[in-house]
DNA sequence: CTGAAAGCGCTTACAG
DNA sequence: CTGAAAGCGCTTACAG
């Protein structure tokens, strides 16, 4: 910028101005600090900017797994709510670990973003606290923030998995199985809930063998399924906690498919559900939904809304497509 | 910083050198420094340390969506990279809009990103040019630069095409129809033109009415689908030139059924590919690797490897699953 | 309409 | 082992 000055021969301010399209340039002097722009190939350094301006018009994405076919719309969501604040995202895979949440949420802090929407790996944010009395806006999305009170946005995680259940049990299911993820993420907890919730309004047992919550890999949900659908009390339908759970019990079914049907709902929808045979019932929810609502919550309160922290659940959708439906062996 | 080094009562590098673990410091003025650190909740700007650094330690992804499932492997195996360098990701989507690349890419360089991985929606990309020469490193990915010469790194979409339409011929297939995305990418005129050099290799000839280029809407693709199935000269088999043209593909022939059966390959591999009946053939590409060559070629640049750009081609690979093998009527 | 000075919050290069 | 001065490249607040 410096150089830009001295050979249009005028003042810093004066290329600062034209840099940034302000009034006050003639336009004979505007003529040659362009010129000299163009000669010496000058782009402002944004770094210096936001340095002596204090807002970054940046902000920062932590989630668990950027190609997790559930996060990608979510993470689409919040670039074009970025994109129409003409404010840049930076983002970052947490894998599920806690520590690595957290080494990406102050390096975000460190780059001073404007404000954070978080999918938390961890259940304890009070390392947050001085970021957040710093000034940086934070809203959660997907699960719940632990130990802080700020915006939070999720799907109804208990209704939703108590309306797939009471949907077997409607088709005449007795024994119907859970297999969700790690009951420490909050979302599989509330799913067992709801779950467990379905069951007791129907005044049906849960067999202890019937539950099973851990990693999504494929082995583990393969074990969990195989002892339900062979124990003692074989389950005659299965709820699958989540996207993975669900693709994992679609081909043990198939694989079985010379035994006694097995009904199967599961919590996501995805891609080309319809297309299997049967079809297969989910409950959806909208990611595309939760990152813009959360996107949104949080440029509310960059333009200075601030009101007490709200927590915004949203419904979730049963989707019948046959694999629910079919009916006890 | 300057408060710290007040409360503490040291100099201003004094906290420096506690705040990057820097060697040189007693532990007794070090405990003093930490204190004044936590009591006034400092964390160090880091806007400001690039700016005196001339490193910003990010580097930039531009890609067409971040929602689409082919890009976010790739995008995921990026940010593994980049976390491995101790550096952010910055991204942004195109949506297949010039305008839109190029305002993200220019936007990044005024960060002052330490280099960019794009996946170009454009074909000129001389606008680059005083990027860098400024030094900001850049790296193409899944289809080339246009009018300048970078690093690049590509799937073989020519020979992958022509496997899988070589495939299909194979099976007896002679009327084979081709839908691909606009003609304008790269990626999908490479793979029309390999769709040609197959029909070419076995002296068939290729209807004009076979081909089909344009939009992967939903609506385009069924029209284009339904005018070779339903014309003059009927095709037995189609190549489908991406992910979503295959997808809109297995719907409309799974509505057809009960017609003479018609035989797909797909380039891309997807998700529940293997649990449609029958299973989808595909050309499988390798996006997390193109991903991961992208990036890793970018940091050697930035190590200050500096030959001659170069021009990466992965190759693609056939998987046989029942759609691709089915005889013509 | 134009520009000189101060400052954003750090690090660098140097001196003690 | 420690710190004062200069500077990274901009913008702000002000004066002319």
């Amino acid at each position: 910028m410096k150089d830009v000055a001295a050979r249009a021969g005028v003042g810093l301010k004066t290329v600062s101005r034209v840099v940034n399209g302000e009034a006050g340039v003639t336009p004979d002097t505007e003529q040659r600090v362009r010129e000299a722009i163009l000669a010496l190939g000058f782009r402002r350094n944004d770094s210096a900017r936001i340095l002596r301006k204090g807002r970054t018009s940046s902000i920062g994405l932590v989630l668990e797994d950027l190609a997790d076919p559930f996060y990608a719309p979510l993470s689409r969501a919040v670039e074009e709510v970025a994109r129409a604040h003409g404010t840049l995202l930076i983002n970052g895979s947490s894998a599920e670990e806690p520590a690595r949440e957290q080494e990406l949420v102050l390096a975000f802090c460190a780059r001073r973003v404007d404000g954070l929407v978080i999918i938390p790996a961890s259940d304890d944010h009070r390392y947050l606290e001085p970021e957040i009395a710093a000034g940086i806006a934070t809203v959660f999305v997907d699960r719940p923030a632990g130990r802080i009170d700020v915006d939070t946005v999720l799907s109804d995680s208990h209704g939703g998995a108590r309306d797939g259940v009471a949907h077997l049990i409607a088709q005449g299911h007795r024994r119907i199985g859970f297999v969700g993820d790690h009951p420490q993420i909050h979302t599989a907890a509330e799913r067992l809930r709801g779950y467990r919730t379905a069951m007791t309004e129907a005044s049906l047992p849960v067999h202890g063998s019937w539950v099973s919550m851990g990693s999504t890999d494929p082995e583990r949900v393969r074990t969990a399924i195989g002892a339900m659908l062979d124990g003692p009390e074989p389950v005659t339908a299965l709820f699958a906690g989540n996207n993975r759970v669900t693709v994992t019990a679609v081909r043990m079914l198939r694989e079985r498919a010379r035994s006694a049907p097995v009904a199967l709902v599961g919590f996501d929808d995805f891609e080309l559900a319809d297309l299997l045979s049967p079809g297969i019932t989910v409950v959806a929810q909208d990611p595309a939904e939760l990152g813009r609502t959360a996107a949104e919550t949080l440029f509310r309160r960059l333009e200075g809304v601030h009101d007490a922290p709200k927590r915004v659940e949203l419904p979730t959708r049963l989707i019948v497509r046959g694999s629910g439906e079919v009916p006890p062996a």
